[in-house]
DNA sequence: AATGTCATGTAACTAGTTACATGATTTA
DNA sequence: TAAATCATGTAACTAGTTACATGACATT
């Protein structure tokens, strides 16, 4: 079976927090500025049935006593099982590379479902393959890179900057995660 | 009709410094560490045929006296007018925000087709944006952004790190772009 | 009565991914 | 001659975008 794509985790972690419409997650989308995903019903409404056939996710009976009908829809155990195991996937030096957007995404979760202190170890390995990535690319900039025109070079540079960026964030979150917990 | 995509802008941009094959760009993406487009022949093979349906580009005519069939494809008119109206486009702030891999390819291809000067302008451009979304960013945090759960504004924090990476890289560009003028 | 919002969905289309197919040429 | 590489392409599938459709309910 395929890969859950991000948008398909942003739900399962915004479900496990509480069930909700289609409606509502569409709405909460559109407010709040996380990595901003569509909020078109295009995209929510497909992804919320494609989970429901894996079973990940359920519709609530809520009988609306007339009219207006609104699906809430709640974690299986499976969802739930699902979640759990994407938080807990060691952060892969491709996964930063690519897409520090699910890191993120995870990075989020990770507190409301495991505590303060899966989100600290989290950062840690995000601080940890940062640094690979800026000796890498450092590296690079050294070798093969001396020969790029400027303009390439400044752009990886770019890139580097970035990286380092991220690093200096993470030890900052680390510390900031080892005070409270919940 | 519907504008081009980050990989068809690509694709002009390197047929822009030469005539190429479909294969030696793809082995140009599998060694250059740019924003790491897929050398798959899925995505290169039908794009390139994409352009050229719009009269982008074209082969040149270089009949191999035999055997094995390569074809070497360079800008017409119409492509290179569409890559110095995609290079000399405004940097929008949305642009910054949702498409940051597109930016860095324009101002790579900024300073081979129009110079250094052009480059410097564009890369002002997007240091701007960048101080603008700073400013979105922290008054969002001192505002609303308050209630998030810590993991919440912390991973608000990382993009607003980024842009202030983005901000220093984008000014410290532009003064080494004041120099030499090719 | 008309407009706006709540609420869910479908249809047509897009680019991109993976995997496969083909065959020529070079090298071992 | 067998294997690797050059070189181009197609087929099946994916998620996502835009635009449209539907209807109930609330507000003016």
């Amino acid at each position: 079976m395929r890969r859950l794509t991000n948008l398909e985790y942003l739900l399962l972690g915004l479900l496990h927090q509480s069930p909700a419409s289609g409606y509502a997650l569409r709405k909460s989308f559109a407010t709040t500025p996380l990595g901003h995903y569509s909020d078109s019903p295009g995209s929510i409404y497909p992804a919320l049935n494609r989970l429901r056939r894996r079973n990940l996710l359920q519709p609530l009976p809520h009988q609306p006593s007339s009219g207006r009908r609104t699906l809430l829809f709640s974690l299986t155990a499976r969802g739930l099982a699902e979640l759990r195991s994407w938080l807990q996937h060691p952060v892969a030096l491709e996964e930063v590379r690519q897409d520090a957007g699910g890191v993120m995404l995870r990075f989020v979760f990770c507190a409301q479902v495991f505590g303060q202190g899966s989100a600290r170890r989290l950062v840690l390995q995000i601080a940890a393959r940062a640094n690979e990535i800026i000796l890498d690319l450092e590296s690079y900039l050294r070798g093969p890179g001396k020969s790029l025109p400027l303009t390439g070079r400044l752009a990886l540079e770019q890139g580097l900057e970035g990286y380092r960026a991220l690093a200096r964030w993470a030890s900052r979150a680390a510390k900031d995660l080892k005070g409270s917990s919940t």
